[in-house]
DNA sequence: CAATCACATACCCGATTGGCTATGTGTTAT
DNA sequence: ATAACACATAGCCAATCGGGTATGTGATTG
C-alpha cells in the first residue's frame, strides 16, 4: 500500500531537504561539503537528509576518492508529474461527466 | 522564507491526507462524513486533516446547513507543476551550458 | 423543545522527526 | 607514518505529528 509518492512527498516536505534537492537540480554534481554552506545545518544532518532523498529516489551518489558527489535524479520528478497529471485528469473526467449529463439533459 | 511549496508538500506527505485530497479530486464536493469511510480514521482526525489541506490551499470548504462540503482546489496543483517545471528547467539550463561549453571547445 | 446529526475544537499520548555532538572509517596530503 | 580531510553512523533530545476520546456548537428532525 506504500506508494512511491509517499517517500517523494515526504522527502520534499522538509525545507532543508527540498533546498538540497533544488541546489542539486541547479548546480548538478556536488560534494557533501559543497552543499554544507547553503544548507545551514551541520554536516551529519546534511548527510542524513541526503540519505533520505536517496532512499526516495530523488538523488544518486557517486564515490570518488574521499569525495562523495551527489546529483539529482531526473526521473524522480516524473513520478510527481504523473501524480499531478492524474489528479488533473480526475478533474477533467468530472467535467466530462457533467458535460455528457448536460447534453443528455438537453435532449 | 516560507515558500508556498512548503505547506503543499507537507500536506501531501501524509498518506491519509493525500488520500483525502485524491478522493476530492476524483469525486468532487463531499461532506466530512462522506469522506469518513475511505479515510479509515475517526471524524475528528479527518476534520483536522482537512484543515491542514485547507491551510495549504489544496482544499476549499463550503457551508450548507449542517453540512460542510469540501472540494479540491484546482489551482493548488499549479504550484506543484510550476515547481517541478522549474527543477526540470535547471536541468536543461545545465545541458545548455554544457552544450555551449562543448561548442566553445570545438572551435 | 428534545433528540439527533454534522462538524469542529480541546486535550492527551506514543511515535517520529530534525537538529545537535561525538565518533568511526576510509582517503589524501605532508 | 601522521595529520588532516570527507563523509557516515550512533546516540541524544526537544518539538512536532498523527492518532485517539471527550465535548462543544449549530442545524435539522421528530
Amino acid at each position: 500500500m506504500t506508494e512511491p509518492q509517499d517517500a517523494i512527498f515526504r522527502a520534499l516536505s522538509d525545507p532543508t531537504r527540498r533546498g538540497l534537492f533544488e541546489r542539486l537540480c541547479r548546480d548538478g554534481d556536488t560534494t557533501v561539503v559543497g552543499l554544507l554552506g547553503e544548507a545551514g545545518v551541520s554536516q551529519p544532518v546534511v548527510s542524513k537528509h541526503l540519505k533520505i532523498l536517496k532512499t526516495a529516489g530523488l538523488v544518486r551518489d557517486r564515490q570518488q576518492g574521499r569525495y562523495t558527489y551527489y546529483s539529482a535524479e531526473r526521473d524522480a520528478l516524473r513520478t510527481l508529474v504523473d501524480w499531478t497529471t492524474e489528479m488533473s485528469g480526475f478533474w477533467n473526467d468530472r467535467f466530462d461527466d457533467l458535460d455528457t449529463l448536460l447534453k443528455r439533459m438537453d435532449q
